[in-house]
DNA sequence: AACTATTTATAAGA
DNA sequence: TTCTTATAAATAGTT
């Protein structure tokens, strides 16, 4: 779209390949833009220049459009939370990693019997219920264990 | 670009934004490859539809590229392991946090109950004590919620 | 889903 | 870089 028709393959020469990746750059996170205002989607673009520098847009924080990207797709042969077992996931990032991880963490304090705030009667009770289910669980792996070495 | 110049805000009617939506996600994925070719660039482009539907190109894996970006921004450090915690580090390697996480992953199990093979007697002994100790914690919190709702 | 009249993006030049 | 402008490309409204 210019004095000459191009064919896309890299540019060799250097100034005008950082000329027309400036031009570029700038039409790609517009047009991102425009159609996130336009259609009402969600819209993220993250650029790295060939020198390594970062240029993004994102109609919401990037954050939230990469948590809910891979959302679905965490820990797949582990879940904490089965109901995010899900089949076909390959790739899991940190961040999304990382809130798995805290969110974790929060339940195992939490069975501990730490940092409690915030959590309704009706939790509470429900915790004092897992916990009980859990040293159930654990007498009855006594006595199992207990079998075997005797029997 | 059309029969009409248009103002950028939200299509109303229903049928031309999904048509808009459609064209101008083309183009802005088009636009995208062919920045990343002409300047050899790294582009990545996430779109989600608002029905959710997910949408997106990336010139190398969209793993590689959310991880490139993710790198450095991670983990104000959580440890679950306070050996582990160390005094100067700003970046945690996503193998690091993922063996953190299955290491915290198995303990939520134990205190489940669930996962004990190959825990010693002594192991278990401490594990239905530490669950002791966290019922206890949160009998106390119940009473101490209680007192406050009560003065 | 096609068709075009227009608008917009941009390649090359200054 | 930044501006200009001729031309290519994208697309809004229509069929």
């Amino acid at each position: 779209m210019g004095r000459g028709k191009i064919e896309i393959k890299k540019i060799e020469n250097l100034n005008s390949r950082q000329v027309t990746f400036s031009n570029r750059r700038n039409g790609l996170l517009k047009k991102a833009r425009e159609l996130s205002i336009l259609c009402d989607a969600e819209v993220s673009v993250i650029i790295f220049s060939t020198t390594g520098k970062l240029y993004q847009w994102s109609s919401t924080s990037m954050e939230d459009t990469l948590l809910k990207y891979n959302r679905g797709k965490i820990v797949e042969q582990h879940p904490f939370d089965e109901q995010k077992a899900e089949q076909n996931s390959q790739s899991v990032d940190v961040s999304t990693l990382k809130e798995e991880y805290l969110k974790l963490r929060a339940a195992y304090m939490r069975l501990n019997g730490k940092e409690l705030e915030g959590l309704s009667f009706k939790e509470v009770q429900q915790l004092e219920h897992q916990l009980n289910e859990g040293i159930l669980s654990i007498k009855e792996h006594k006595v199992f264990t207990n079998q075997i070495s005797f029997s």
